[in-house]
DNA sequence: GCGAAACTTTGCACAGCCTGCAAGATCGCC
DNA sequence: GGCGATCTTGCAGGCTGTGCAAAGTTTCGC
């Protein structure tokens, strides 16, 4: 009774699924990267993966989202390990190691994140599905930040903070791809989180001894 | 042979082209306010206005730019106050003074605007269109900033300030809507433009003499 | 006023996205 | 091998969005 299901990762079924998957998703980046967002059909991105078009809806709800990647699940973890974080800690800083793990992950797959992000950046369109993926993570972060700096949820903080630091990892991740990962993902997002705390000083003005006014 | 094209806005025709197109934006925004976004159809639509469906799509790309607006021409005039803005003020706080131009005139159609964030607001699908509309102005202003603080365009920075202000913005304005406008929306803008400068620190430590560190 | 030119609206056809539904194939387990 | 659960597929159909050409309306010169 308990046991209905099969294991979950050594079936055949399920390394058929995750095959197929990743099938779709990577004949989508590839074409779309290739020709351009419009110019690849659901029908194409299926016969390159040796499925029906009709399957490809069941495991992407949309076009855009075999693009996207599952970005849910890197947000729900996001939002978990900023749950874990010692309260005492401010939470833009709590915000930045949250994302460690992220980072991580997208790291490891490297070559996929880069081809990703340059999809996207070359079809603008994508770039609003990202944050919509976002968008439902930040709902939950809502609640999460305050709740940690003790403000109700309707207060200005949370939203303000959430939508700006999601706005500096995309900047940075994009960034990233931008330049085909010469500088390590988590390097630009500690840049873009230091220039946020410093509340976003002209670059001109590094740290001139701030106690002294110029003349 | 000058003055071949009528005045452009006396004319009967042109009276009559922004009498649809703003039947059509009204009609769109009242009946998905009502029905919400999926459950209206651009038939719909263009029957509470009086014209045929293809008529529609004369008028608005698709079915969201018609509740988003002209996001365009607004980013445009805001673009182009930022550029007329003295060199020597810091970069945020010239884009939150050239926002004013943006917010004037937002409070002006206040009804228009609290309707069109609360539509937004119910049907999340549309929040990336906002972003999507505001995406090619960030490309002019990208470049405006890097000028003004003398970097190089692909430099981290303008990208930063450029998604996060525009993040900032959009919390203030959707903040509005949702308090439906009890606050000034000026008001909610200085507020998070001046969170952001100080570095997004936690609301509950004020100004607690910083100098001296907590033991 | 009248006719030509310019513009707008509309219908029609069509491609593409996406969703139910039901039949058939495949897999897991006994 | 066989049963139940799951996955794939085809089909029908609705909606969005675009090109094209016909019909209607406005503007302008005369």
């Amino acid at each position: 009774m308990t046991l209905d299901r099969p294991p979950a990762d050594g079936g055949l079924r399920d390394r058929k699924k995750r095959r197929t998957r990743t099938a779709l998703a990577t004949a989508a980046l590839r074409l779309v990267a290739e020709h351009g967002l419009d110019q690849v059909t659901v029908e194409e991105i299926s016969a390159a993966a040796d499925v029906s078009s009709r399957t490809f809806f069941n495991y992407f709800p949309s076009k855009d989202d075999a693009l996207i990647g599952d970005q849910a699940a890197l947000n729900a973890r996001f939002v978990a390990r900023l749950g874990e974080a010692p309260p005492d800690v401010p939470a833009l800083a709590a915000i930045r190691a949250a994302l460690g793990e992220v980072i991580e992950e997208m790291q490891e797959d490297r070559e996929l994140w880069l081809l990703r992000m340059d999809v996207v950046m070359r079809n603008p369109a994508l770039l609003p599905r990202l944050v919509a993926a976002g968008a439902e993570a930040e709902r939950s972060m809502i609640d999460v930040v305050a709740a940690r700096v003790g403000v109700p949820t309707d207060h200005v903080f949370p939203a303000l903070l959430t939508s700006v630091t999601g706005a500096a990892f995309r900047a940075a991740a994009l960034r990233w791809a931008a330049t085909a990962g010469a500088r390590s993902l988590a390097d630009l997002v500690d840049e873009a989180f230091d220039t946020l705390a410093a509340g976003l000083p002209n670059p001109g003005t590094p740290k001139p001894h701030p106690t002294r006014t110029p003349s």
